[in-house]
DNA sequence: AAATTTCCTGCAAAAAAACGCAGAAACCTG
DNA sequence: CAGGTTTCTGCGTTTTTTTGCAGGAAATTT
């Protein structure tokens, strides 16, 4: 990895989470610390960001102490997308839907991940774009302009013709009973399309959005091989879900 | 191998890929790394590559880095959009190609305006989309991270079903004798595909592309119906265009 | 206050770049 | 076409950049 390509990954971090560190970037990137120091010292010099003491900090976010919890749920969110990474494998097609969750696993990705995304999300490809070694698939069609997402047949068509190794779903709502549920008829339709060109489907969803129901279902409970919330796995709330043989993480 | 090639491959490897590195060109053309350096270093004189450490970036990387011709250009961009939304009617079907042009044009619509897009650039599309009443439709395909905007067979197939009223071509060179010519090839076939889905053609350029020529050819001036630049349409460098029988905006 | 983590300094090895040079190829030019 | 000039390319050497490492200082945590 060349040293720019590190300094503007770098650099893509910390204006997406406001906050980086040191630790964690030298890792994902795999170089010493030394390294990373001083690519943060030599950013930090050119003022586009500001150095602290175990990493560095957006320089938006400098003078407002915003607190992290200025995004809607995002310490939970992140915590999914760590746990949804880790089913991702070098080569692999991935399919996912849109949402703020999945937008969060995509800025978390490993800058040494080599995969195919396939998604009909603007805002999920635009992350997907920004990363080095990952190729993109847009699936094209009507824009919805509400849900940012390609809606229509031909979308659908588009998706049923590839077989992905893993679909990752961002969820409305999802209920032990119900199943998952949305409030989106096209988008219903999108992610029932999805899930039959899947091998494995997984479903992230924050706790809150648990044993909640929307008007139209998706698919039921047997449909969905993998569960992620940013809660333990051996949660109480969770227990529906692994007596319906979902693989609950 | 001559050097004219050579540099010609460096310059679609960095287009392609956003970054190369002078140990790998060097094994792949077989030359001494050297002569990379050279090839490289001339390339970067010319601004159509970075030169870092290593191999080299492209200029896509980090836009961020030229801001003051970014802004300087950006009136005259503005001046082009005016322009080129006058050719626009309700109910229209319009085709547009990327390009920071483009994206201006995009800005400026007037928001009563009712009309569907058809593009394949991702920066465009997000502009589209928070307009009102336009409905979007995005073409599908890979994306290239270089341009921005989904480029394949699947995306050229797509082009060529639909019968737009107008297109709308940023352009990275104009010539009297050569016509319209780019310097990446992918982009170059949906470039001709728009052509001829379209019953119009409308080419946008800033007045410092005009009389420049990229490797390869989309179009001749025939196939171009109308050429708008921030220019006044009687300025004498745009004679040639006259002559050849476009209508110059 | 002790322990852990992070930071800085200097240093050394490896990689890359720059430089000068010389042979070879291409290209004038009369 | 002969002779000269320019351009291009590869090689050896020197210089610069980059990176990791060690040891001590500074800061943060427990």
């Amino acid at each position: 990895m060349l040293k720019k390509e590190r300094q503007a990954y770098i650099l893509h971090q910390v204006n997406l989470h406001n906050k980086v560190l040191s630790s964690s970037l030298c890792s994902e990137i795999d170089v010493s610390e030394d390294t990373i120091r001083r690519d943060l010292q030599e950013l930090a010099d050119e003022g586009k960001i500001i150095k602290v003491h175990g990493g560095a900090l957006s320089h938006s976010f400098n003078h407002v102490h915003f607190p992290v919890n200025g995004v809607y749920s995002q310490n939970q969110k992140r915590a999914i997308a760590q746990k949804a990474i880790a089913l991702i494998k070098n080569g692999m097609f991935v399919l996912t839907s849109g949402g703020t969750t999945i937008i969060e696993m995509a800025r978390s990705l490993p800058p040494q991940l080599k995969a195919t995304f396939i998604s009909g999300s603007i805002p999920a490809v635009l992350e997907y774009m920004h990363h080095p070694n990952i190729e993109v698939i847009l699936v094209g069609d009507k824009i919805s302009k509400s849900s940012k997402i390609t809606v229509g047949s031909e979308a659908i068509a588009k998706i049923k013709q590839v077989k992905a190794d893993i679909c990752f779903l961002g969820t409305n709502a999802i209920d032990a009973q119900q199943g998952i549920t949305d409030n989106d008829w096209e988008v219903v339709q999108l992610k029932k399309a999805m899930i039959e060109s899947s091998k494995k489907v997984v479903c992230l969803s924050i706790a809150e959005k648990i044993n909640t129901i929307q008007p139209i279902q998706v698919c039921a409970l047997t449909e969905i091989d993998a569960l992620i919330t940013e809660l333990n796995p051996g949660n109480p709330a969770l227990q529906p879900y692994v007596e319906a043989g979902i693989e609950v993480l």
